[in-house]
DNA sequence: AAATCAAACTAACAAACGTTAGTTTTGTTC
DNA sequence: GAACAAAACTAACGTTTGTTAGTTTGATTT
């Protein structure tokens, strides 16, 4: 794992400091700190906080639908692609707790524009799984409820994932897409 | 809805500013003008920031323990006692919407010892909720999984239920009850 | 009318905040 | 070794932060 840039090696060490503390809780002499060197250093690589904070959450961003639109264009069963959507999310998470985080919890202290492209995205992006859903629904394959209801228990599963994954010791990546497949699908009776 | 005094009144109103922005993004003269007084004036009735965060995350914590044990002494199966639990989730969540952001997502910026307290609590709760569903495997009423799969999967729904219940207008509490435990407990296919 | 008390006020504090400007250090390329 | 660019530095800026001290207001009680 190397650091790419110096900027990418400021964003991760910014990011592990806002998944401990919060955005807003985290100063610019904290990150600073965490690189070994001074505040006033960090405007050679980065525009400002709230930079690091946009690129952390757009670029997620941009992931989740980049993985949406491949699953989308699957030739598979609504069910399926659900399936497809549980591995996205905790491919993700595995490998991008940090800034999941931030998406999750700090979003909203972006600026004007970026928070408006972000909740796009999102809307966008919880329309597709909803139409999935609706789908598998039409079909037989899921069970004739609420799509709002089952959308949300999936996807607030998923999106905290991250808070647990690492508190229980690293499960093989595997055997907890199996186990989170089971359980959110075929439910726990 | 009566102002039962002055000072829980400073309580709820910081505690909707918290929920939109995190407690860390909300100042005293924020929460002052959302009273309509000079922030100052709020030390005339709290003893500082933390204690509001305090209040409102250890009543709560409280709140959600003594629920715990009043279903741990019904003479259920681990299946009903279940299903109570996330009736209690829902309870509190359409009630105390705004205590319960703080309480997920602002616990660390309590002061040390009731950060302690709040930790210790969450966990004697969570370890009373997996004994259920260890006694629910064992006697064949729920999937044999990992109870931490099962357990995360329900909770995690039901700690962000906050976040989706007030955004689609509004349902019906106990329609509400109906459907989330159709879909935590028995899935959705 | 005097006294009391809750609850507001003004003024100020030291500390921390994000950020800027200008300078020095460091390592690489001619 | 001169020149250059990257990346660190020091020093400071104007604001905002949580909080304190002391004072005034307004209603209720004596």
């Amino acid at each position: 794992m190397k650091p790419a840039s110096r900027k990418t090696e400021i964003i991760s060490k910014a990011a592990a400091l806002f998944k401990e503390k919060g955005y807003s809780a985290v100063s610019m002499r904290d990150i600073a700190q965490a690189m070994g060197i001074k505040a006033a250093s960090l405007y050679n690589h980065i525009d400002g906080k709230q930079e690091i904070l946009s690129i952390l959450i757009l670029d997620l961003a941009t992931e989740f639908t980049q993985g949406m639109h491949e699953i989308l264009q699957m030739k598979n069963s609504p069910l399926q692609k659900i399936e497809k959507l549980i591995e996205l999310h905790i491919d993700i998470t595995v490998n991008q707790s940090e800034a999941l985080a931030a998406l999750n919890n700090d979003w909203m202290h972006m600026a004007e524009g970026d928070v408006a492209h972000f909740v796009a995205m999102r809307e966008a992006y919880e329309e597709n799984f909803r139409s999935i859903i609706k789908e598998g629904i039409s079909l037989g394959q899921l069970q004739q409820r609420h799509p709002e209801v089952i959308l949300f228990s999936i996807l607030s599963t998923l999106r905290t994932l991250y808070l647990w994954y690492q508190k229980r010791g690293k499960l093989d990546v595997n055997v907890l897409k199996r186990d989170m497949v089971a359980v959110l699908i075929r439910g726990v009776v």
